[in-house]
DNA sequence: GGTTACATGTAACTAGTTACATGATTAG
DNA sequence: CTAATCATGTAACTAGTTACATGTAACC
């Protein structure tokens, strides 16, 4: 999960690891945050040691606010960046900043998670969904389809045929088993949405100015 | 989470742990597991050892099938039962049978899980639910109305106003996006539904023949 | 007489969390 | 000068999982 997050957010931009725990709360929703300090950097570490990302030399100032005023203090900072244990990446701002990048391997790597039977969770499937851009239609198609069926699936484990099943003896146990249904019910109308639209593209481009 | 389905489970009847297994499983929907034996006996012996629940001696036979026609096989085991290295709770069936009951403390510690204001998440809310009625009904009322309190917290996060808000860019990331806020909506309509309820039947008890 | 279901348990691993330690930069 | 924000990291803990080990009883 945790490295789906990373290589998918790295795919399209590098960034340090500060940025991307931002960017990941706000992916995932900033409700329930997903992703703390406390595990992701090690993660990158890790995917580093796994040659799937790599430090790269940081870019220059990202920021926006007074960079014309502050270019003495730009400078002071780069020099200081230059002392005895400098690490690449790092140019100004509080504490050296470890920008990464996505090696060939790592984007290798994401295709694996996104397309991966295994690993049925909700919250994947929402990441996958969140970078399946990076996929070539037919896949992106394919990988909503096996939600579908998986869905489908278990919805009817849920819904066996008559209304009042095995053992919901109590109202709210019935009424939690009814939201279950809901809820899975309104999952599949979205993914059907998805999947028309998905339709609809590719449609688009096979016929551009008819 | 566990803590809360096993003693939820045991307010009601008392059960061994194969048993409590096969509930949950059918409690929580059976689409994901979501109680392993690895995770289910351990647990056990923890509340065991921290007297939340306790051992208790087996009742006679809880099965239906050729029970006439297996006395003999039923004494035969009972009588295996009292060999060496005996437990207490197992008269029958494959491999001693250890069955638990909820003491004094584990219903103490049953309404605490139940009524507890931490702990936010999604599966957790459904075992409250699903175990809520063992709680008064001003509890019960406030615990759905602290849930709604979150659901809308998180939704107006999700929902700011503008559209097309911040940095959502691409398609699936919006159509992501709405489907989050569709789900919380449609999670929030069935609360209300599940309060009005408790209302309803507020009522039907405080005018019973009116 | 072999497969399936019942029944309990342990060990190693997975995937994260919180709390802590550290330190630079920026805004008031 | 002080608080907030940016930035990286470690250690200890939480809450589960899978795979394994063991054994009985029922079904065909």
């Amino acid at each position: 999960m945790i490295d789906l997050a990373i290589l998918g957010l790295l795919k399209e931009q590098e960034l340090h690891g500060y940025e991307l725990r931002k960017r990941v709360t706000a992916l995932l929703g900033p409700g329930r945050v997903g992703l703390s300090f406390g595990s992701l950097y090690p993660a990158l570490n890790r995917l580093e040691r796994a040659g799937l990302v790599k430090a790269v030399e940081a870019q220059d100032r990202p920021r926006l606010a007074d960079w014309s005023s502050g270019s003495l203090t730009g400078e002071l900072a780069a020099f200081r960046s230059r002392l005895p244990g400098a690490r690449p990446g790092r140019t100004r701002q509080g504490r050296s900043r470890k920008v990464y990048g996505l090696t060939e391997a790592g984007a290798g790597r994401l295709a694996e998670l996104l397309t991966d039977p295994g690993a049925g969770d909700d919250r994947t499937f929402a990441l996958r969904v969140a970078f399946c851009r990076f996929l070539p239609d037919a896949e992106r198609v394919e990988l909503f389809e096996r939600r579908r069926a998986e869905l489908t699936a278990r919805l009817e484990e849920l819904a066996p045929s008559a209304p009042s099943g095995a053992g919901l003896s109590h109202r709210h146990l019935r009424l939690l088993r009814e939201h279950d249904i809901e809820t899975i019910t309104c999952d599949l109308a979205w993914l059907d949405r998805l999947i028309a639209d998905e339709r609809e593209h590719a449609d688009l481009q096979e016929e551009p100015s008819l």
